[in-house]
DNA sequence: CAAAAGCATCTTGCATTGCAAGGTATGCTA
DNA sequence: TAGCATACCTTGCAATGCAAGATGCTTTTG
């Protein structure tokens, strides 16, 4: 496995995370939130995007309108978060912080609490 | 999803992190590893450690031995990094950084750097 | 007018991994 | 003999990120 391939497994589950997040404080529409969370060194991208809100829709954590925005030349279909969804992107970003407080500990340690006596005698060298 | 399978897809990826985390300063073996970056909140289970070694090793990532411990009652197999693991895992710990000081940042701002006009007129509400 | 380019959303099929559950084998203890 | 702990391994399922491609509308360009 190539560092690409390792980087698409470690963005899984962080881009409901990082799109929930963006719409706790904001109405927004899936281009905007594209340019924010994708972009360069981003989490997203466009295959990913969309059938993520669908299905966050579908799930009942966001609520989706079209609306036409005065400066926009075609419609644009708006999301915000359901009262389900804030109670969830609570929980997650509690869970968030442990996890990522958790493998920044292992990465940064060799843990060494308990550190083994040199194992010796290599069987069938 | 529910938030279960959802820590599920985000441990994606980690895994690998952490066990080669892991590996770097000291050899180990299977259950040692486990203890330390599994247990109780932890980010690894006994069905995915080994597969993982399995794959590790296979790709030249690690090395592994049997060996028999002063203290121990069984042969353990000890795993430690090859060069071309110590060389990733210094990638994958630059990436992880920028990964989740990212994620991080998206949860706690709301980016707005471009506050959107509030649209208007819903379409067929 | 026709063609090209941009905006915005959506779909399909594939690749990949985490994990629960179950399995094998050894050694110690009652 | 049975039970338990240590230790490693395998199978099958569930879940999602993404490249690639598609649609429809509007504006610009030739």
């Amino acid at each position: 496995m190539d560092i690409a391939s390792w980087q698409t497994q470690l963005r899984k589950g962080a881009a409901e995370l990082v799109v929930l997040s963006l719409l706790q404080r904001q109405e927004r529409y899936g281009l905007e939130i594209l340019e924010q969370a994708g972009g360069s060194g981003g989490v997203l991208s466009d295959g990913t995007l969309y059938p993520l809100l669908t299905r966050l829709e579908r799930e009942g954590k966001i609520l989706a309108r079209w609306a036409m925005a005065d400066d926009a030349k075609v419609p644009r279909k708006y999301y915000r978060l359901s009262d389900e969804g804030e109670a969830m992107i609570a929980e997650m970003k509690k869970l968030w912080n442990e996890f990522s407080a958790f493998v920044s500990r292992a990465m940064e340690e060799a843990h060494d609490g308990t550190p083994i006596a040199s194992p010796s005698r290599t069987i069938s060298a």
